[in-house]
DNA sequence: TGTACATCAGTGAACGCGCGTTCACTGATGTAC
DNA sequence: TGTACATCAGTGAACGCGCGTTCACTGATGTAC
């Protein structure tokens, strides 16, 4: 039988995560670097103090936050860039799977894209750290593909980051989509057509790379 | 003879100025919407209140910031786009042009890239405007090209946007190599090959697009 | 040119407010016997 | 199972501080005659 908290413990657990569930709330309208450690204990409902019990400062907690926004999202992505299937189909199962994402957690995406070049220093380096996990897994990925015969590391390591950041750039523009006033649904399918025309032109200089 | 300003003018137009650049230096280390007005008004040693008499916020200041930093740079975008030569020595050019505007005005590009998606909705808007106009130049000078027969309408923008966000992501790793402790020229260098080739590889897709 | 009045960029005192952090505390949970 | 002590997540009062904004002001600059 697995090994159950104790309940003090567990209660600790659900305490914090309302710390971090509130403080991505807050930061729907601000930035991490003006968010204030009393406005998020208010918005649970505990004492100020409390707040030292978790977390030493409001950088820490974004620290966290970027954990819980990318930490689980690696597995997600290596499946997605070595699934079986043509080019095309692997465009398609991407960027589907990316406007999932943000549309089941816009408030992380928003995190993540507010903070990357945000001011604390601690948190962007967090991202930075993890958006270099990514290059690299999906650098030792597509290095699989036959399509790569011939390719230079520092290559496979160019398209690695190229695709990572159109990974957050379409993130990005499903965010905003999401969020338009008044057809979310009409901008998302634009987006998603703009997005998967960009990535086929990168393909298709991928494909011609060593001619 | 062109029209002098007043002593009176001229006076407030070199206090607005240095809010202006007190703000852009104190941003260096914090978000938008963390700057207060008296941090402002004390880099620059008047009185709070005389803030008022320029900017109605700190928002309002951003804004102008983003005017500052994105509104002179049109016509070099213009040329540097539509500028004669085979596409490896456009790309070259660009590059060169994004490191040397890195350079000489680091503090601006840390600003754009930091609230791009900062906290600050008004901010957002007008560098939002900014580059889409951007791209809709863009669009125009590269549907003069004679590679571009037979590109839709659409294509044109979805490479012209693709274009306006490797601009924006190369000069944001500009800014890092700059800011590296060690050996940012060595950084520098290796920056540019880095996204030489990423718009090499684009360019290629550019090329075989209608295959 | 000189004078009298208008304008207005910048001043400085004052205000109420929310901030981060400290400290000694409480009382439920955990542990040793 | 029951008892006695230890732990520690969360409390609440208190602190000094800097914030944005208001207001009536000053005095150099601008303007009309």
């Amino acid at each position: 039988m697995s090994h159950t908290l104790g309940i003090r413990q567990a209660q600790k657990q659900k305490t914090r995560q309302a710390l971090l569930d509130a403080a991505l709330g807050l930061l729907a309208e601000q930035s991490l670097s003006s968010l204030g450690l009393r406005e998020v204990t208010r918005a649970v409902g505990v004492a100020p103090t409390a707040f030292y019990r978790h977390f030493r400062s409001t950088a820490d907690l974004g620290v966290a936050l970027v954990e819980e926004a990318l930490g689980s999202l690696h597995p997600m992505v290596r499946t997605t860039v070595s699934t079986a299937g043509d080019s095309e189909e692997r465009i398609v199962r991407a960027v589907e799977l990316i406007a999932a994402y943000v549309a089941a957690h816009p408030a992380h995406v928003r995190f993540i894209a507010r903070e990357r070049h945000g001011g604390v220093q601690p948190v962007r380096e967090a991202i930075r750290d993890q958006l270099a996990r990514f290059a690299e897994e999906v650098k030792v990925e597509i290095a699989k593909d036959p399509e790569a015969a011939g390719w230079s590391d520092d290559d496979l390591l160019m398209l690695a980051n190229l695709y990572v950041d159109q990974m957050l750039i379409t993130a990005c523009l499903f965010l905003e989509a999401l969020e338009s006033p008044d057809a979310p649904k009409e901008e998302m399918e634009q987006v998603t057509q703009v997005v998967t025309r960009r990535l086929r032109l990168i393909n298709v200089g991928r494909g011609h790379w060593l001619d």
